[in-house]
RNA sequence: GGCGCCGUACCCAAGUGGUAAGGGAGCAGUCUGCAAAACUGCGAUGCAGCGGUUCGAACCCGCUCGGCGCCUCCA
């Protein structure tokens, strides 16, 4: 029985759809004027993983996602490159689709975009002005919080508190200062459409009511995303979409943590954040092995508290990977052993689907999901120790792979192993030139030069260190392994005589 | 001022009343021409500190110290 922290009751809740086997979700996206950063990332991942845990249980999941495409940034960025809002948007979408790519985020089911629900944003915002909890002020619309008597219920909040701390500048139109636009009048060159109330363009926070009520209907089982988001923007999301409705809005709110860094939040202000392709770009390792350690990484701790990035912490995601790709590697391969390790797995497997489920149910926790294949990860190489069949090494395999697709993990077959250099070198050519460049860390920190060389210059090497061994050459073999060592390249001699090799 | 989060070994990180999961790094051993991988063993008598409740607390309560977030756009 899969339980969630509900931020709206403040509980850990056992969770229950309101249709039997379905579930319908909304997610906040990104306001499109922007490259994601890394705490976007986290955000999109976390409700992947739920997405992908609710289909593992075997419910039919509608996820919808949103993209907000009308906001005061974009038009800020349009004005500043001197192109079309419209132009800003498409490039950022675009980008975060290959950027979530990258990471294995799966589509969700409906991507919405704000502009194309202006009539259902227009509609809702009568509704709220006919039933007195919105009011017009020279073209503006806002939302009067305090007709709406639960305003508060999910940041626990209570007016009079936020009052005390707001240091905004008061605008004398507003019956209240937490009053909140749903319409704004257009200046001219700004994106506009007609309204009732003249041409304008919507609020801050009425298009995902909007776009949530259009797609999943009024009530829906959950809403989530980051952190920041509960206050203001889903503490106006309910009272926008409960007022106009007058129905529960959605039942179940998850909300994920923050990426750090050195302790503190990541953002604009600080300097301190990591664009998704920024880390792509900088890394050493290739673009599927970094998108599974970034996955790996931030599903290494629960969703709900804070995750500190660092080069340090990507480093040892890699190497907690790779003793899982070491383990796929070994299970492709055959080492002519009796099957003494046979009859064992089906236990094992039993053990961890348990442990695994045990870990999903209790809030999505990863962090112990991780933890339960960990202990298979050590089952199935003592079993590979004593002799494992063919047959068996393919269970374990595809049990890797259907438990890790709900994470999105172990889904590679080439990894960075590499295939088995035969006995005798084949293709000599003529020798590829090692080149070396410099690389950058993610957190800006020179780490040294790493070399990169190209898989068949290191094949030749390998073959000729072999055919060094064959001659008992032990001293010309080790100096090859030293050299290749140097260059961040591993070989691993295998008992028959072949070697196989990784960066 | 209001609301809230966090502090577990060298590092990351589960655990929220029953006697400290897991990973990384390290050290030792087995194996190996050497190495890598794998396996085995070692590693917090203690969970920021101090009190309290309890047969029993990292987990509950109180206080203190330290770090952070939200209240303004923000994943």
């Amino acid at each position: 029985m899969l339980t969630l922290f509900n931020t709206l009751t403040g509980r850990q809740e056992a969770f229950e759809p309101i249709e039997p086997k379905k579930v319908r979700m909304y997610v906040c996206g990104v306001t499109v004027y922007d490259y994601c950063h890394i705490g976007h990332a986290r955000s999109a991942l976390v409700f992947d993983v739920l997405r992908r845990y609710l289909e593992y249980g075997g419910y039919a999941v509608t996820f919808v996602k949103n993209f907000t495409d009308v906001d005061d940034k974009i038009i800020k960025r349009a004005n500043e490159q001197g192109i079309s809002c419209d132009a800003v948007t498409a490039k950022y979408i675009q980008a975060y689709h290959e950027d979530m790519g990258k990471l294995g985020v799966k589509s969700a089911t409906q991507e919405p975009k704000a502009t194309e629900h202006i009539g259902d944003i227009i509609q809702l915002t009568e509704k709220l002005v006919a039933k007195g909890l919105a009011y017009t002020v020279d073209g503006d619309v806002y939302f009067a919080v305090s007709n709406y008597p639960h305003y508060g219920r999910l940041s626990k909040r209570r007016l009079e508190d936020l009052q005390a701390g707001a240091r905004v500048e008061v605008d004398e139109r507003k019956r209240h200062p937490m009053d909140f636009a749903l319409w704004k009048r257009s200046k001219p060159g700004e994106p506009s459409w007609e309204g009732p109330w003249g041409p304008g363009r919507p609020g801050w926070h009425i298009e995902c009511s909007a776009m949530s009520i259009r797609h999943l209907g009024e009530t829906f089982d959950i809403h989530g995303g980051g952190m920041d988001l509960i206050f203001p923007h889903h503490e106006n999301e309910i009272a926008q979409s409960c007022g106009a409705t007058g129905k529960e809005f959605a039942r179940y709110w998850i909300h994920n943590g923050f990426v750090q860094i050195n302790q503190e939040k990541m953002s604009k202000s600080l300097g301190n954040f990591f664009t998704i392709r920024e880390i792509f770009e900088k890394s050493e390792w290739s673009e599927e092995v970094t998108g599974e350690i970034l996955r790996y990484f931030l599903l290494s701790t629960h969703y709900h508290g804070p995750l500190d990035f660092s080069d340090q912490a990507l480093k040892e995601a890699k190497n907690a990977l790779n003793g899982f790709y070491d383990l796929f590697h070994r299970l492709k391969e055959t080492d002519g052993l009796a099957a003494a390790g046979d009859g064992r797995l089906t236990t094992a497997v039993q053990r961890v689907r348990k442990s695994f489920a045990d870990a999903m149910d209790e809030d999505l926790n990863t962090s112990a999901a991780i933890a339960a294949l960990q202990g298979l990860r050590s089952d199935v190489n003592k079993m590979i120790d004593k002799g494992l069949s063919n047959e068996e090494r393919k269970q374990a395999r595809q049990e890797f792979r259907s438990l890790g697709q709900v994470l999105g993990l172990f889904q590679s077959d080439t990894w960075q192993f590499n295939p088995t250099v035969p006995h005798a070198a084949t293709n000599i050519g003529p020798g590829i030139p090692l080149s070396s460049q410099g690389k950058h860390s993610p957190t800006g920190a020179q780490s040294g030069p790493i070399a990169t060389v190209s898989d068949s210059e290191i094949e030749v090497r390998i073959a000729e260190r072999i055919d060094a061994k064959k001659r008992k050459d032990f001293k010309r073999a080790d100096t090859i392994r030293e050299e290749l060592k140097s260059l961040g390249i591993t070989i691993e001699d295998k008992p028959d005589g072949t070697s196989r090799w990784k960066r």
